[in-house]
This record gives C-alpha cells, sequence and structure tokens, in this order.
DNA sequence: AGATGAAGGTTGTCGCGACAACTGATTCTG
DNA sequence: CAGAATCAGTTGTCGCGACAACCTTCATCT
C-alpha cells in the first residue's frame, strides 16, 4: 500500500486501457445480441465446447474455461438450456457433477454467428494493429493473465494445441 | 462479412484479451468495493470530476469523459447524490443542462480510496509488465481507441496536459 | 463406520447497465 | 416567428452477474 503513484508513461497506457476495458465488450456484445440474439459470453460457451470431445464438458471444467464463475454459468446454462442450445445431464463417474453438452440448436446458432463475429473482433481490433502490435498484445496479456488468472485455465488452452480455432467450430 | 478467419498468431493475441476483459475489470471492482464501498465507475467518475474546473462538469461532458452513457451515468450521480459525494444543479447558460459538482464526502472518498485503488491498478497491471511493454500497451491502446471511441473523448484528455493526473486528485 | 470437511452445483436476492420512452429547452428553417 | 428537428437529461423496465445460502456427494481421519 506504499506504492507511489503512477508516473505519466504508466498512466498513460492504463487510461487506454481502461478505456478499452469499457468500450469493446458493449461493442462485441452488441453486434452479436443484434445479429444472433445471443451474448459474447454465451458464444464463448458454445464455442468452447464446440471443440471439446464428445462436445461435453463438466460445469466446473466449462466455468474454469470461460473464465466464469459457478453460480454464473449455471444461471447461463438454465437460459441457453431453455433455448435447447445445451443440454443437461448427470455425470457417470461423480454425481456430484453435471454435464453440459452442445446441442444441435447450439451448434446451429454457433456456426451462423461465427462470420459476423469474427468480423467484429478484426475490424475492432486486429485491423487497428500491426502485425507486431498483435504478437505485442499477446505477450502483454500474458504478463497480465500470470497475475489474474495464475492457473492459466481460460488462456493457456489455445496456445497449446495445433488443433481447431475458437472461431473454427 | 467476407472476412477470413483468425490466424493463430491473431487468435492467440484476441484469447487473451479477451481473457484481460474477462478479468480485470471485476478484480479492481472488487477491491474498491471492499475497501471504499465504490464501484470502479464511480471512482472514476469522482477523480474525473476532481480534475476539472471548479471539481464541476456538465452531465455530458462527465458521461464522454468517463465514457458512458448519458442513462447510465444519470443514474449512477443519483445514487451517488444520495450519499452526498455530489451535487446536481441546474446550469444557468443552458437551461437543458445540469452540472454535476464533486462534494466533500465524494472528495474524502476519492482521497482515501485513491492509495489502495492505485496499488491493485499496479500490481495487476503495471507490474507485471516490462517499461516497454508498458509504451507497447498504450500505443495499442491508441490503435483500439481510434476504432473504439474516434472523437478520443475519453482517452485524449489524460495524454494531453501536463496536469495532475488521474490518481493524483 | 461416523463424523468432519471439502468439492460440485443450484437457487434466491440484489444492484447495476442497456435500451426505449418521455419531458423540456433550444436551434434551425421557410 | 411558428413549427420541426435536435439537444440535454431523466425515468422505467428488463436481463445479467455477484454474492451468499443451501443441498448433495465424495474424500479423510480416527
Amino acid at each position: 500500500m506504499d506504492t507511489p503513484w503512477l508516473d505519466r508513461r504508466q498512466l498513460r497506457a492504463w487510461i487506454r486501457l481502461r478505456a478499452v476495458l469499457e468500450l469493446l465488450p458493449g461493442v462485441l456484445d452488441a453486434q452479436l445480441r443484434r445479429d444472433s440474439d445471443i451474448t459474447e459470453f454465451e458464444y464463448f460457451v458454445l464455442a468452447v465446447l464446440s471443440e471439446a470431445p464428445e462436445r461435453t464438458l463438466r460445469m466446473t471444467e466449462l466455468a474454469a474455461r470461460t473464465n466464469a464463475t459457478l453460480p454464473r454459468l449455471s444461471h447461463v446454462v438454465t437460459r441457453m438450456e431453455r433455448r435447447e442450445m445445451v443440454e443437461r445431464f448427470p455425470c457417470p463417474e461423480d454425481r456430484r457433477a453435471t454435464n453440459a453438452r452442445l446441442a444441435r440448436a447450439g451448434w446451429d446458432t454457433l456456426r451462423r454467428a461465427a462470420p459476423g463475429h469474427v468480423d467484429a473482433v478484426r475490424r475492432n481490433v486486429i485491423d487497428a494493429l500491426t502485425d507486431e502490435q498483435v504478437d505485442q498484445l499477446a505477450d502483454i496479456g500474458d504478463a497480465l493473465l500470470s497475475r489474474l488468472d495464475p492457473s492459466g485455465t481460460m488462456s493457456a488452452i489455445y496456445a497449446r494445441h495445433d488443433g481447431p480455432d475458437e472461431e473454427d467450430a
């Protein structure tokens, strides 16, 4: 708590980051709501499930990968279940656990939503940066997540394997 | 809409950024709620007001600088007014307009909250990065905001003048 | 085995932000 | 200078996420 104020360069970076934090989620969310009637978080849930073996994950694991709390995920899955985008069924190996599986309507939604969403990410993020900055951003993200998410559940996934990408489901 | 998928490097950057977007706001918000009983957004409102001439800004201008919509700001100011952190009074020059002024309790709250908040920003952001990365992040932020906030109301402020910093109020 | 504690989920309540609808003041236009 | 469009704000409704409380089921310890 005895840390000094931020200097001008640090402040400049922080103010910018703060603005991005405030603006970007809303922009991406609005696009998906408008065009596909799902939230960005729901999109991500669909995308993560679509890559999992059997398109199925336990709630806890899904929560970790989407970086949600369990209560939040539970609520979201309840809503998605009503729209038949996912199914819940008890886990055979552990009777405490619940599995979530991508259902037909969810897969269709994901496929239809993907192009527009990727396009939005491109327009608002990727295309604004040079190739060099894209790499810098990835490294900066790594550094920040080492503090925010030490276990690395969320970000590590896509870095490791050579398999399908998030948007590729 | 005919844009291609993201390649691996782009995807890596995007996944990281997305994770940061999901995690960082909650962390900072939780610290301020716990230690000072205000949200991060309220903190920012207080900080912006504290730097304005007469510690007063019109609602529209305050909304622009904090990057909130007017309805959102109006609700927030209503709550803060109840806690006597800010005051609202009609603008003499334009009878449509309302001014918001930092009140005593708001100033006290800001002063007490600042060290802990700065510390949190430091621990979770600044200290995780090299000096070089801090500058890179600022440039990346600029680039992103050129798409997200073309008018530059939010981020430009602190870049221009030599005056007091956000945290310096 | 029985108790204790931990893990995995669900549900309820509350607060905040988005969006739409509205009021009142001001500027523009013919 | 009357009417239309615009600007500045406020208010109401709704949906989502945070947090806390709770219920099972599994793991441990003795």
